[in-house]
DNA sequence: AAAATATATGCAACTTAGTTGCATTTCTGG
DNA sequence: CCAGAAATGCAACTAAGTTGCATATATTTT
């Protein structure tokens, strides 16, 4: 219900102590109805008739990802995506599948790997992600 | 030597059946010469006074790339970086590193992750990349 | 070794993704 | 509901990469 998205959505950026602006509300809701990472163009196409600059949009995300509640996949385009930060531990995300042969991306939710170990040359690690290739099931 | 390089990377381009041009042998030596994977203007400026076109250096990267002597790794700028496909096996690089504080990135050559295993729903996985962030030693 | 043909290069112009500065608007706590 | 903090929109800009096409260079054929 709208009502319910609009007070969850509400409650997630009160508890990261942002403002409660409608672009943020509208963003959070289209990253809460996709399984997939967006890019800002594919978030303003889903935004619909509800228009945004893109500059918005971007600061947004930038505001969102930097209290952690949408992370930023770096997947094969020049654009980067966003996706709510879900089913992710703080260490790491989902992988993320590009097919070679349709180019289309998925979330491999039900795998992950183990957390790369320092070097123990001083790298202190705190995030990895992983980035997959290969056939999805269409092209296989 | 001058020769010896020369002479290595005009057998790995006739190995991959590519015709032998000044700039692919400059940038086989450039990233030869490298232990990070290096945007186009980072390859441009190590060419030194040899100038070359950035379109024919992306040109160049896609045919390296093609025949599978480069890979291309996503890391966290809006640039691709471009590296040679050296110590990785056919599925995986190396991971990448990039320290959250001073951004540089790192090849951690040392360590490597085990090959995730598709969830068998058709998914055929050929390669994987690892990204990982946190701090390095001289930010730690 | 020259001609034929296959491929690569350079240039100009363009697109796409993302950024900056600044004036205006919208939120939130008191 | 008001002050101040933060967010937004707009215009202009930068950075990264791409396309088309004419020219040049590499390889193959003879």
């Amino acid at each position: 219900m709208k009502l319910n998205s609009d007070s969850q959505t509400r409650n997630m950026l009160k508890a990261a102590k942002l403002y409660c602006t409608e672009v943020r509300i509208a963003i959070l809701k289209v990253l809460m109805k996709t399984d997939k990472p967006l890019s800002q163009e594919q978030i303003a196409r889903r935004l619909g008739k509800k228009h945004f600059d893109k500059v918005t949009i971007y600061r947004t995300l930038e505001s969102l990802l930097k209290v952690g509640l949408v992370h930023k996949a770096f997947i094969e385009k020049r654009a980067c995506h966003y996706e709510l930060a879900h089913n992710c531990t703080a260490s790491q995300c989902h992988p993320h599948f590009t097919c070679t042969s349709c180019g289309k991306t998925h979330c491999l939710t039900e795998i992950s790997l183990p957390m790369a170990k320092s070097p123990h040359k001083g790298f202190v690690i705190q995030r990895q992600q992983v980035r997959l290739e290969g056939l999805c099931p269409a092209c296989a």
